[in-house]
DNA sequence: CCCTCGACCGTAAACGTTTACGATCAGTTC
DNA sequence: GAACTGATCGTAAACGTTTACGGTCGAGGG
């Protein structure tokens, strides 16, 4: 290969200086005696190859350790090569499970991820990290979006990908479709379970309505008891927090007018419910039951073990990415919801008549 | 959600909404009147360009909203871009606010970060993660590894950028480096604080020692006691489950060997022993003093609230990601592992004489 | 008036791929 | 034996940037 012509493949500013640069397509084309136009074939499975050149061009690629530049690939095909997620900052999100299985599922499919939050859920942190995102060139997003606001920010931005958010009831929009687990048959499922143990005085301790969470599973529980022909009861609503739980139960308490079956919006709702309860000599589940919602590590081991809701965050993060990537590719793809599940235990139990009440007193 | 929110800013910000395509540098160029060269140097703040020049360019981009294109400049300087982390898809972890600090320090520093799980904590898989994230070219990785295993996985592995590794107690090599917070200290502020209390029968209900976590506390527990001249007590190794706590507190109460006072590897260990306790009417604390490790949510309403240490974990991020910085970057940087911090609450309290027994014995 | 010098700006080449197209060369077919 | 046909392979031209270098032009020194 003299100096004549030389085609602009070649690598011609370093003979064969070995430097710990990283190989590139020409440096495989050579060694393997091909042009690098064959190289790219073998790479991409391309036809018009013989079964011996392929051989022979794997192999070279094995042994100098020969890996493709994502940037290169990137610039010339527009073709998308990683997703974008952004999640709020939010503590209340499901477990870092649901952002590995999230990735799990995206890597299997031949993308990477990238994950940015946003730092508040109005809209020009949105919009900036959706922005940042198409930088990147990502092919398409999730957004995990809880509080509605942030919902609100996502519907009114702008973006040339797909966007799927990830909020248990929020509504699709043609440029922006949701996916999320079926929270409010969860909170039926809570519910109709302290039905069946013939509870008819059954009060809500609920979420925040700012989090989509705390409207659907509010939603649930009225749905649930409507069905059944009871009017809702009580129906306190704060934030997540332990804490607030608590003091919502010693007010209960005081006021005496603890319920006889109660639906906490969360396990950490039950779990100030539980000690506002335990520490005034209320008894759960004898005086009052429990059911709780998000089977979070350690309920079953809570005082009594909570009767709760699991959602199956991987299989969230399955069906979605299996959504937005179906959209990416102009797939049509079923969105039927996850369904829940209740896990019951130990803090609901069968309803006793009330003292100096017939039971079965409507 | 009536239809009053504006329908997803459709076109909004594309004004003349021309093409779909991106606009790129050259278009810039056009409509500004300039060459493509120099709208490069107002792009990246070079000299050589008229303050007129260069503020006729910015109001163009502005205009058309263009945006670099990272694949083309990653393409031409090797300069990284992104940072890597790779993740155990261990449940385990830190919550999603580590890996969410550890995205926004990166962003405010100009890097993206693309995460990745390692399916296993074992060479092959942690090597694949590894490669993937050096395809994407990243300029350095942090890896968390909770998990021996995995930290030797990651030292046995070949990688071109700076790898750092957040893993407990692991030691540093010239080709990975380590950083943590000091969890030995957390342990012994935990062991100190039942030493001052007055108990001298401090047992540890451990975790899995396949972890730093649980190798480092435990090694903590000792060194407090034998500062204090205290010889340690029982050391029961296990998993980190609340199942696993509950059924060794179930041996400790059948075989009349509950101890005075128990350092609990975890918040999580600690919900399974007081459990187990409540269950046999063993009381915490005035039979038993407790204190955790995690501070996890909802550990100040378990019954009784728990004391234990807290760990920052965005402190940790802000830290790691400032190390790993400084090592992609040539720069030295300050090293020292933050500290825990001991929460008291209400789980451990002062020691009572043994019964039968004269107090200050020994 | 020529030369030099900054300040400003344009241009070519390169980065590592993919894609479309053209070339070569057996083997077939007539 | 000429022309056609696949199968296989090589080549040029992009993709959107950055970088190094070269040009122009007006001002100022001699």
């Amino acid at each position: 290969m003299t100096g004549a012509a030389v085609p602009r493949g070649t690598n011609r500013r370093r003979p064969e200086a070995s430097i710990r640069r990283k190989p590139t397509i020409n440096d495989v084309a050579q060694i393997a005696g091909v042009s690098f136009g064959t190289v790219s074939r073998v790479l991409n499975n391309a036809p018009d190859v013989s079964a011996a050149t392929r051989q022979r061009v794997l192999q070279v690629i094995q042994d100098i350790g020969y890996r493709r530049n994502r940037a290169a690939t990137a610039l010339v095909t527009s073709r998308p090569t990683s997703i974008g997620i952004v999640a709020a900052g939010s503590p209340r999100f499901g477990p870092v499970g649901t952002l590995m299985a999230l990735e799990n599922v995206a890597r299997k499919k031949g993308y990477a991820t990238t994950v940015i939050s946003a730092e508040t859920p109005y809209e020009d942190s949105v919009q900036a990290a959706l922005d940042t995102l198409d930088d990147i060139g990502v092919g398409g997003i999730i957004v995990i979006a809880p509080v509605v606001s942030m919902a609100a920010a996502v519907w009114n931005a702008s973006c040339r990908v797909p966007v799927e958010m990830i909020a248990a009831g929020a509504s699709s929009t043609p440029s922006v479709f949701t996916y999320s687990e079926n929270q409010e048959l969860g909170a039926r499922l809570a519910t109709q379970h302290l039905i069946d143990l013939g509870h008819t005085d059954i009060a809500h301790v609920a979420g925040s309505m700012d989090w989509f969470d705390g409207r659907v599973r509010k939603r649930g529980w009225e749905a649930a008891l409507r069905a059944a022909g009871l009017t809702p009861g009580l129906c306190l609503e704060g934030d997540w927090t332990p804490r607030w739980a608590y003091e919502t139960g010693l007010q209960l308490v005081r006021g005496g007018t603890v319920p006889q079956a109660i639906f906490a919006a969360s396990d950490h709702t039950a779990l100030g419910l539980i000690r506002a309860f335990a520490e005034n000599g209320v008894r759960v589940p004898d005086d009052v039951s429990i059911v709780g919602f998000d089977d979070i590590e350690g309920s079953d081991y809570f005082l009594p073990p909570l009767t709760t809701v699991r959602q199956d965050f991987t299989a969230l993060a399955l069906m979605s990415m299996e959504v937005l990537v179906g959209a990416m590719e102009g797939r049509e793809v079923d969105r039927t919801p996850i369904a829940p599940t209740l896990v019951v235990r130990n803090s609901a139990t069968r309803a006793v008549p009330l003292k100096g009440q017939p039971p079965k007193d409507k």
